[in-house]
DNA sequence: CTGCTGACCCAAG
DNA sequence: CCTTGGGCCAGCA
């Protein structure tokens, strides 16, 4: 039985390249709709090198709400940018365009 | 088991 | 734009 932290981390490692989700869609997603909060908490433990694209996950209004001591919201913004992500202003982007969607996904 | 903490969320004011 | 306030719950000491 997989728990809620390596089910987020799989999910976000299927965000596809380009899009984004937001922690409440990856809490939903691990089954604990309401976990939104401990998602983060995962992602702020994440090494430095690690392959989880933590930059592709942001809160549910589009904004950068990155607290973590290794990367900021300027370095999460370039990675999204390099994605070809537009920003709408400084570390808010459209989420609604760029959402990954999971219609396909058994949970 | 208890009691925090927090890269969240939503609704008000 | 900003601030409160309440709820939430996995992880950790």
């Amino acid at each position: 039985m997989e728990n809620f932290k390596q089910k987020a981390i799989n999910h976000i490692k299927a965000i596809p390249f380009g899009k984004v989700a937001s922690y409440g869609q990856i809490a939903v997603y691990a089954g604990s709709p309401r976990a939104a909060r401990a998602v983060g908490m995962i992602l702020n433990k994440l090494p430095a090198d690690t392959e989880v694209p933590w930059w592709r996950v942001i809160n549910n209004e589009g904004k950068l709400t990155i607290r973590g001591s290794i990367f900021n919201r300027d370095d999460q913004q370039s990675l999204l940018e390099k994605e070809g992500v537009k920003f709408k202003k400084e570390h808010e982007v459209e989420i609604e365009k760029y959402r990954w969607k999971t219609h396909e996904l058994k949970l």
